[in-house]
DNA sequence: TTCATATATTAGGCTAGGCTAATACACCGT
DNA sequence: ACGGTGTATTAGCCTAGCCTAATATATGAA
């Protein structure tokens, strides 16, 4: 009835996993920021959107607005599965940093198939989150609906004072990761919040026995967990 | 001076490896015959192989033999090693089978990076051969120049009642694959030729306490050791 | 309302890789 | 010398992806 679901291509998961991403954030979908976060042309995004459009994978709402079929969402959480296993595959196996790991995670994430992916989860115990604290989809507790964050907040709206469990730290920013890590502001690490300042945008922040100092705007793509 | 390497293509990268199988097997290279293997039509392979010389990676001699350049070569035995590498993860680690791990592998061959590979390798104990016998490049003891075969042939060109040793099995036919890995033909594994029927074209050979007949086709694929 | 800015869309171009069908060769054996 | 058979090559066509440069369309702010 369905067909044989025709292989997607590189760039095909590359949008699909991109508007997945998206939808992860609450972030609102539109063929613009595609174009900007892919680092290809809007002519380029557009085309692709169309093309994905006409195959039954994305919807595009007369808003313009972009949402991925149940065809496309399943696709998409095959991809980040792949990916996000790959990623601790290569921390917890390989030894490797963060911040190359999602790289390298994107690379291989394509040539990974269903079979090789159950096997990595296998043999990595079946893990929940990737390394930077997302949820592995086709995991343990994983539901099909966006994960739930209850109790969960971003860092930036965190009292003064409160201590907190780091859940997530945002992918993608290379040196970011980088310095997140080597400050351990990563999943399962608590924190102390020491001081909020608006005024000029920081956040300090102990963690370890040090004191870090990060800006409100980086604060808000941490996720953490009030104790 | 040399500039940056361009990024090799799946496509070519399939030629490479292609090309560098042929060449370690002693076979002619045409682009006949690379058309044949990689499923594609002549003409396709014309443009490839045009494509590819242009850019340097192979030569087409006046008599349309191809061969590898230096820079081609050492491209070759890049995604060779990674396929290699990955076949043994998939074997050693993820426990598949032979006739699995060569397609997972050539799915996987394109995104793994030196880093990576280098990270598998050392996971694996810095393997030298492949699950089938083949050299890992790079590996311990490995040659820019063709393996050497001393002492090593066919098993079609061992003599009734020899007692030898599997080197190296084919790869690539995953019925033959499956059946040689049932049977325990397969690499360090030690058999005896008990019957040499050339008129009728079969081999009987004793490995494992039983005996399993194969063609003298077959066993021209299957290289031994004599003991 | 009207301008500015953000987005979307179209037009026109390019490369890699695929395909089919028609040729053009070349070499082999009779 | 002649005809096959196998190969190479050309011509012509197609899609996915990518780009730049216009050109719409909104949409919010003044």
């Amino acid at each position: 009835m369905a067909g044989v679901a025709k292989p997607t291509s590189v760039a095909t998961d590359d949008f699909l996993t991109t508007v997945f991403r998206f939808i992860e954030e609450g972030k609102p979908v539109i063929a613009a920021r595609l174009a900007e976060t892919l680092g290809v042309s809007p002519a380029t995004a557009f085309g692709t959107v169309r093309r994905m459009a006409r195959d039954g994978l994305i919807k595009v709402s007369r808003k313009k607005e972009i949402s991925l079929t149940v065809t496309g969402n399943k696709l998409a959480e095959e991809v980040i599965r792949r990916h996000r296993l790959a990623e601790r595959f290569l921390t917890d196996v390989l030894n490797f940093a963060w911040h190359k790991a999602y790289s390298e995670a994107h690379r291989l994430e394509h040539g990974i198939s269903h079979e090789v992916a159950d096997g990595l989860a296998a043999l990595l115990n079946n893990p929940t989150t990737c390394p930077h604290g997302y949820p592995i989809p086709g995991s343990d507790g994983y539901t099909h609906t966006r994960h739930v964050r209850s109790h969960l907040k971003p860092l930036n709206e965190v009292k003064e004072g409160a201590t907190v469990t780091v859940k997530q730290v945002p992918e993608e920013d290379v040196e970011l990761l980088q310095y997140l890590e080597e400050h351990n502001v990563s999943p399962s690490w608590t924190m102390k919040v020491l001081d909020v300042a608006n005024f000029k945008g920081t956040i300090t922040l102990e963690i370890d026995r040090h004191q870090i100092v990060i800006s409100t705007d980086t604060a808000s793509k941490i996720v953490v967990k009030p104790n």
